[in-house]
DNA sequence: CGTGTAGTATTACAGATGTAGTCATGACCG
DNA sequence: CGGTCATGACTACATCTGTAATACTACACG
């Protein structure tokens, strides 16, 4: 496993959708696209969902006219290859060096510091042994 | 600025070529992905860097018969925007979020754990002030 | 001065993506 | 029982990406 998910915002979107609600028909995702101002035509969005499922992502099952996407993906998953990505591509996956450069360049709060040092703290010995997904 | 810089692998392959050599021929690029065994014919690179540079990623100075390929954008800059858009899509912007999952999932090693936590120290007090690249 | 060659521009094409209209079909109402 | 509506399937199309062949252009060398 752990494949590539070089995902787009659409459709992450989509399956940020389902990862919510667990499952949901086409209608019900794109009435909550609609929700988050996200307009597309219903159409558009059962295409979207035909492809995610063409590519493995989701998958559905039948209930009378309509049909009931799943994902297929955990989100955990999905998160951590496009982390892994980007981790790989611009810090040769140095976790360090990615989170050095997020304390430095982004907007890291005392409360993040804090709750990173706490974090750190409980994971100071342990480590090592990546428990998978 | 801070556009929302969504690239593919090869695109990254090739501005960081332009990063590593700050400029570069097509020909040049071109050998730089050969010898990481990124085999395309110099055509291909060539209509890249085109297209990266419609894009407005890289620009080109012309020197003889030859077009001097030199990037627009900085690693820092994308690199940010790019790391900006997973931790606002997974973790809503919770840096603490991003790491936490970073230290749970990742091979986040004790030379990491440490690293980070001498990094927070020097940070513990200030942040909030985010300085751009 | 003409031609080969180097190197860029143009063109091509398949696949993915975003977007959406139209078609088909089954369901439900009257 | 027939028509309208809901809903998924099919089709369409522009754009982007990856890939590359071919066309064009201009300098260099003979």
């Amino acid at each position: 496993m752990t494949e590539s998910h070089q995902l787009s915002d659409l459709q992450l979107d989509l399956l940020r959708i389902l990862w919510d609600r667990r499952e949901a028909t086409a209608l019900e995702v794109h009435a909550a696209l609609v929700e988050q101002s996200r307009e597309l035509a219903p159409t558009t969005v059962s295409t979207m969902l035909t492809r995610l499922e063409k590519k493995g992502l989701i998958t559905h099952r039948v209930d009378g006219r309509q049909y009931i996407f799943r994902p297929l993906v955990s989100e955990p998953e999905v998160r951590r290859s496009m982390l892994a990505r980007l981790t790989d591509y611009f810090f040769k996956g140095d976790v360090a060096a990615l989170v050095s450069h997020l304390v430095d360049k982004h907007e890291v709060t005392h409360g993040d510091v804090a709750e990173l040092e706490q974090l750190l703290a409980r994971r100071a010995g342990p480590a090592e042994e990546p428990d998978d997904d």
